[in-house]
DNA sequence: ACCCCTGTTCGGCG
DNA sequence: CCGCCGAACAGGGG
Protein backbone atom coordinates (compact mmCIF):
# COMPACT_ATOMS: atom_id res chain seq x y z
CA UNK A 1 0.00 0.00 0.00
CA UNK A 2 2.44 2.66 0.58
CA UNK A 3 3.01 5.25 -1.23
CA UNK A 4 3.26 8.97 -0.73
CA UNK A 5 0.08 9.72 0.93
CA UNK A 6 0.11 6.44 2.98
CA UNK A 7 3.52 7.15 3.98
CA UNK A 8 2.57 10.09 5.42
CA UNK A 9 -0.30 8.36 7.35
CA UNK A 10 2.06 5.95 8.91
CA UNK A 11 4.26 8.57 9.72
CA UNK A 12 2.01 10.57 12.08
CA UNK A 13 1.02 6.89 13.80
CA UNK A 14 4.41 7.24 15.51
CA UNK A 15 3.71 10.95 16.61
CA UNK A 16 2.34 10.35 20.07
CA UNK A 17 5.85 9.58 21.06
CA UNK A 18 7.38 12.45 19.51
CA UNK A 19 9.02 14.02 23.24
CA UNK A 20 9.65 10.95 24.31
CA UNK A 21 12.21 8.67 25.83
CA UNK A 22 12.84 5.19 23.64
CA UNK A 23 13.05 2.90 27.02
CA UNK A 24 13.56 -0.24 25.33
CA UNK A 25 14.11 -1.89 21.79
CA UNK A 26 13.16 -5.09 20.03
CA UNK A 27 13.74 -6.13 16.81
CA UNK A 28 14.38 -8.99 14.68
CA UNK A 29 18.04 -8.58 13.78
CA UNK A 30 18.36 -11.18 10.82
CA UNK A 31 15.75 -9.87 9.23
CA UNK A 32 16.16 -8.61 5.60
CA UNK A 33 14.94 -4.91 6.64
CA UNK A 34 17.77 -4.27 8.28
CA UNK A 35 20.38 -4.73 5.38
CA UNK A 36 23.49 -2.60 5.51
CA UNK A 37 22.48 -1.76 9.34
CA UNK A 38 24.28 -2.62 12.87
CA UNK A 39 21.63 -3.15 15.14
CA UNK A 40 23.77 -3.61 17.69
CA UNK A 41 24.84 0.04 17.41
CA UNK A 42 21.26 1.41 16.43
CA UNK A 43 20.01 -0.26 19.86
CA UNK A 44 22.95 1.33 21.76
CA UNK A 45 22.29 4.39 20.41
CA UNK A 46 18.59 4.60 20.44
CA UNK A 47 18.05 3.35 23.88
CA UNK A 48 17.63 6.37 26.24
CA UNK A 49 17.23 8.55 23.35
CA UNK A 50 14.03 11.03 22.99
CA UNK A 51 12.31 10.97 19.94
CA UNK A 52 12.14 14.95 18.19
CA UNK A 53 10.76 15.14 15.14
CA UNK A 54 9.99 13.36 12.01
CA UNK A 55 10.19 13.94 8.08
CA UNK A 56 8.84 12.18 5.08
CA UNK A 57 10.07 12.96 1.33
CA UNK A 58 8.16 10.88 -1.31
CA UNK A 59 8.14 7.43 0.33
CA UNK A 60 10.57 7.91 2.38
CA UNK A 61 10.83 8.53 6.39
CA UNK A 62 13.45 10.29 8.92
CA UNK A 63 12.73 10.74 12.66
CA UNK A 64 15.34 12.58 14.62
CA UNK A 65 16.42 11.42 18.15
CA UNK A 66 18.16 13.20 20.62
CA UNK A 67 22.05 12.55 20.94
CA UNK A 68 22.73 13.21 17.40
CA UNK A 69 21.01 9.99 16.22
CA UNK A 70 18.53 9.52 13.11
CA UNK A 71 16.49 6.66 11.86
CA UNK A 72 14.99 6.25 8.58
CA UNK A 73 12.48 4.33 7.60
CA UNK A 74 10.95 2.77 4.14
CA UNK A 75 7.72 0.75 4.24
CA UNK A 76 8.54 -1.59 0.88
CA UNK A 77 5.65 -3.37 -0.39
CA UNK A 78 4.01 -4.29 2.91
CA UNK A 79 5.30 -2.00 5.58
CA UNK A 80 3.05 -0.41 8.09
CA UNK A 81 3.36 1.31 11.75
CA UNK A 82 1.12 1.93 14.74
CA UNK A 83 1.24 3.11 18.25
CA UNK A 84 0.50 0.23 20.80
CA UNK A 85 0.29 -0.49 24.09
CA UNK A 86 3.08 -0.31 26.01
CA UNK A 87 3.10 -3.89 26.73
CA UNK A 88 3.38 -4.62 23.38
CA UNK A 89 4.34 -8.50 22.28
CA UNK A 90 5.97 -8.30 18.87
CA UNK A 91 4.28 -10.99 16.35
CA UNK A 92 6.36 -12.61 13.95
CA UNK A 93 6.37 -9.10 11.37
CA UNK A 94 6.74 -6.58 13.95
CA UNK A 95 10.64 -6.53 13.10
CA UNK A 96 11.07 -3.29 14.71
CA UNK A 97 9.59 -1.89 18.37
CA UNK A 98 10.78 1.48 20.37
CA UNK A 99 9.32 1.09 23.60
CA UNK A 100 8.45 4.14 25.75
CA UNK A 101 6.88 4.69 29.14
CA UNK A 102 3.26 5.35 27.41
CA UNK A 103 3.68 3.50 24.37
CA UNK A 104 5.29 1.03 22.00
CA UNK A 105 5.81 2.38 18.70
CA UNK A 106 5.73 -0.74 16.35
CA UNK A 107 7.11 -1.22 12.96
CA UNK A 108 5.56 -4.03 11.06
CA UNK A 109 6.61 -5.67 7.32
CA UNK A 110 5.70 -8.93 6.38
CA UNK A 111 7.28 -8.71 3.03
CA UNK A 112 10.47 -7.36 4.10
CA UNK A 113 10.65 -4.84 0.71
CA UNK A 114 10.96 -1.87 3.30
CA UNK A 115 13.96 -0.92 5.21
CA UNK A 116 15.37 0.61 9.10
CA UNK A 117 18.95 2.83 8.94
CA UNK A 118 20.23 4.14 10.93
CA UNK A 119 22.84 7.11 11.74
CA UNK A 120 24.60 8.66 14.07
CA UNK A 121 26.02 12.47 13.51
CA UNK A 122 25.30 15.90 14.02
CA UNK A 123 23.34 16.41 10.91
CA UNK A 124 21.11 14.48 8.65
CA UNK A 125 22.67 11.64 7.04
CA UNK A 126 23.55 11.58 3.25
CA UNK A 127 21.25 9.16 2.03
CA UNK A 128 18.48 11.49 3.38
CA UNK A 129 19.61 14.28 0.58
CA UNK A 130 19.20 13.16 -2.68
CA UNK A 131 17.87 16.38 -4.02
CA UNK A 132 14.97 15.17 -5.55
CA UNK A 133 11.90 17.56 -5.02
CA UNK A 134 8.96 16.92 -3.04
CA UNK A 135 5.91 17.45 -5.48
CA UNK A 136 3.92 19.54 -3.28
CA UNK A 137 6.87 21.73 -3.51
CA UNK A 138 7.60 24.90 -5.70
CA UNK A 139 10.52 22.95 -6.60
CA UNK A 140 8.62 20.39 -9.05
CA UNK A 141 7.74 23.01 -11.69
CA UNK A 142 7.75 22.72 -15.42
CA UNK A 143 11.05 22.85 -15.96
CA UNK A 144 12.00 20.24 -13.89
CA UNK A 145 9.57 17.63 -14.85
CA UNK A 146 10.17 18.84 -18.82
CA UNK A 147 14.01 17.98 -18.09
CA UNK A 148 13.19 14.48 -16.84
CA UNK A 149 10.71 13.97 -19.01
CA UNK A 150 13.40 14.72 -22.44
CA UNK A 151 16.02 12.86 -20.09
CA UNK A 152 13.87 10.12 -20.00
CA UNK A 153 12.14 9.97 -23.59
CA UNK A 154 13.01 6.32 -24.27
CA UNK A 155 10.70 5.34 -21.42
CA UNK A 156 6.84 4.80 -21.44
CA UNK A 157 5.06 7.42 -20.12
CA UNK A 158 3.98 4.95 -17.00
CA UNK A 159 7.57 4.16 -16.04
CA UNK A 160 8.92 7.53 -15.96
CA UNK A 161 6.18 8.06 -13.53
CA UNK A 162 7.35 5.53 -11.25
CA UNK A 163 11.01 6.49 -11.18
CA UNK A 164 11.19 8.51 -7.81
CA UNK A 165 14.34 10.18 -8.93
CA UNK A 166 11.59 12.01 -10.71
CA UNK A 167 8.03 11.71 -9.03
CA UNK A 168 9.08 11.30 -5.57
CA UNK A 169 6.47 9.17 -3.66
CA UNK A 170 4.44 8.09 -6.36
CA UNK A 171 3.91 4.19 -6.84
CA UNK A 172 1.72 1.95 -8.99
CA UNK A 173 -1.40 3.29 -7.72
CA UNK A 174 -1.16 6.84 -8.56
CA UNK A 175 0.61 6.81 -11.56
CA UNK A 176 -2.38 4.96 -12.71
CA UNK A 177 -4.60 7.84 -11.29
CA UNK A 178 -2.71 10.57 -12.19
CA UNK A 179 -2.09 9.41 -16.00
CA UNK A 180 -6.00 8.95 -16.16
CA UNK A 181 -6.38 12.77 -14.69
CA UNK A 182 -4.35 13.57 -17.48
CA UNK A 183 -5.63 11.49 -19.97
CA UNK A 184 -2.57 10.35 -21.49
CA UNK A 185 -2.30 6.62 -22.27
CA UNK A 186 0.38 4.45 -19.95
CA UNK A 187 2.46 3.19 -23.21
CA UNK A 188 2.83 6.72 -24.98
CA UNK A 189 6.65 7.46 -24.86
CA UNK A 190 7.86 10.35 -22.83
CA UNK A 191 8.60 11.88 -26.04
CA UNK A 192 5.69 11.64 -27.81
CA UNK A 193 4.07 13.68 -25.21
CA UNK A 194 2.75 16.77 -26.41
CA UNK A 195 3.02 20.48 -25.06
CA UNK A 196 -0.64 20.01 -23.90
CA UNK A 197 -0.11 16.49 -22.37
CA UNK A 198 2.76 17.67 -19.95
CA UNK A 199 0.53 20.10 -19.08
CA UNK A 200 -1.89 17.99 -18.00
CA UNK A 201 0.51 15.72 -16.89
CA UNK A 202 1.89 18.68 -14.45
CA UNK A 203 -1.53 19.40 -13.02
CA UNK A 204 -2.63 15.73 -12.31
CA UNK A 205 0.75 15.07 -10.49
CA UNK A 206 -0.04 18.04 -8.19
CA UNK A 207 -3.35 17.12 -7.97
CA UNK A 208 -3.44 13.68 -6.84
CA UNK A 209 -0.54 13.96 -4.76
CA UNK A 210 -1.99 17.10 -2.80
CA UNK A 211 -5.16 15.61 -2.68
CA UNK A 212 -4.15 12.11 -1.59
CA UNK A 213 -2.20 14.04 1.13
CA UNK A 214 -4.91 15.72 2.18
CA UNK A 215 -7.06 13.30 2.54
CA UNK A 216 -4.42 10.31 3.94
CA UNK A 217 -5.94 7.28 5.98
CA UNK A 218 -4.23 3.87 5.98
CA UNK A 219 -6.47 2.69 3.23
CA UNK A 220 -8.17 4.05 -0.01
CA UNK A 221 -11.41 4.40 1.82
CA UNK A 222 -11.51 7.77 1.90
CA UNK A 223 -10.45 8.62 -1.64
CA UNK A 224 -13.34 10.22 -3.61
CA UNK A 225 -15.30 7.69 -5.59
CA UNK A 226 -14.93 9.44 -8.99
CA UNK A 227 -10.68 8.02 -8.54
CA UNK A 228 -9.74 5.49 -10.46
CA UNK A 229 -8.42 3.72 -7.60
CA UNK A 230 -11.70 1.96 -6.84
CA UNK A 231 -12.04 0.73 -10.27
CA UNK A 232 -8.20 -0.77 -11.44
CA UNK A 233 -8.20 -3.68 -9.69
CA UNK A 234 -11.56 -4.80 -9.84
CA UNK A 235 -12.57 -7.35 -12.31
CA UNK A 236 -14.50 -5.57 -15.13
CA UNK A 237 -13.33 -2.05 -13.21
CA UNK A 238 -14.89 0.39 -15.35
CA UNK A 239 -13.95 4.17 -16.27
CA UNK A 240 -14.89 6.84 -13.71
CA UNK A 241 -15.60 9.02 -16.95
CA UNK A 242 -18.21 7.32 -19.05
CA UNK A 243 -17.88 3.72 -18.05
CA UNK A 244 -15.90 2.24 -20.46
CA UNK A 245 -14.41 -1.01 -19.73
CA UNK A 246 -10.59 -0.79 -18.17
CA UNK A 247 -7.71 -2.31 -19.99
CA UNK A 248 -4.76 -3.76 -18.05
CA UNK A 249 -1.40 -4.70 -19.26
CA UNK A 250 2.10 -4.66 -17.79
CA UNK A 251 3.57 -1.25 -18.39
CA UNK A 252 7.53 -0.47 -17.18
CA UNK A 253 6.92 -3.74 -15.57
CA UNK A 254 4.08 -3.15 -13.18
CA UNK A 255 0.25 -4.28 -13.61
CA UNK A 256 -1.29 -1.17 -15.64
CA UNK A 257 -5.14 -0.07 -15.42
CA UNK A 258 -6.24 2.59 -17.62
CA UNK A 259 -9.69 3.96 -19.84
CA UNK A 260 -8.79 3.08 -23.89
CA UNK A 261 -11.71 5.67 -24.65
CA UNK A 262 -9.92 8.47 -22.33
CA UNK A 263 -5.80 8.13 -22.32
CA UNK A 264 -4.50 8.75 -25.50
C1' DA B 1 -1.42 -25.52 -6.10
C1' DC B 2 -0.68 -21.57 -8.66
C1' DC B 3 -0.54 -16.84 -9.62
C1' DC B 4 -0.63 -12.08 -8.29
C1' DC B 5 1.11 -8.08 -5.74
C1' DT B 6 0.60 -0.03 -4.12
C1' DG B 7 8.89 -1.26 -4.26
C1' DT B 8 13.74 -1.18 -5.06
C1' DT B 9 18.13 -2.98 -6.67
C1' DC B 10 21.10 -5.22 -9.70
C1' DG B 11 23.00 -7.43 -13.86
C1' DG B 12 22.38 -7.96 -18.81
C1' DC B 13 22.04 -5.81 -22.96
C1' DG B 14 21.40 -2.38 -26.74
C1' DC C 1 28.87 5.43 -20.28
C1' DC C 2 23.69 5.82 -20.34
C1' DG C 3 19.48 3.92 -19.65
C1' DC C 4 15.75 0.34 -20.23
C1' DC C 5 14.14 -4.15 -18.83
C1' DG C 6 13.39 -8.38 -16.34
C1' DA C 7 14.54 -10.96 -12.33
C1' DA C 8 15.05 -11.38 -7.54
C1' DC C 9 13.87 -10.46 -2.93
C1' DA C 10 9.59 -12.75 0.92
C1' DG C 11 5.30 -13.64 2.35
C1' DG C 12 0.20 -13.38 2.24
C1' DG C 13 -3.96 -13.68 -0.14
C1' DG C 14 -7.23 -14.92 -3.94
Amino acid sequence: MPELAEVEYFRRQWSAGIGNRVMKIAHHADKRVFRGTDTRILRKELAGARLLTSEARGKRMLFRFSNENWLGLHLGMSGKMQTARPDFRPQKHDHFVLYQRERALVFTDARQFGRVQFHHGKTAPAWWENGVPEIVSAKFNRPFLDRFLHRHRKAPIKAVVLMQSGFSGIGNWMADEILWRAQISPSKLASKLSAGERDELFRATKFVARESLRIIGPDDSALPRTWLIHERWRAGGKCPRHKTVLRRATIGGRTTAWCPKCQK
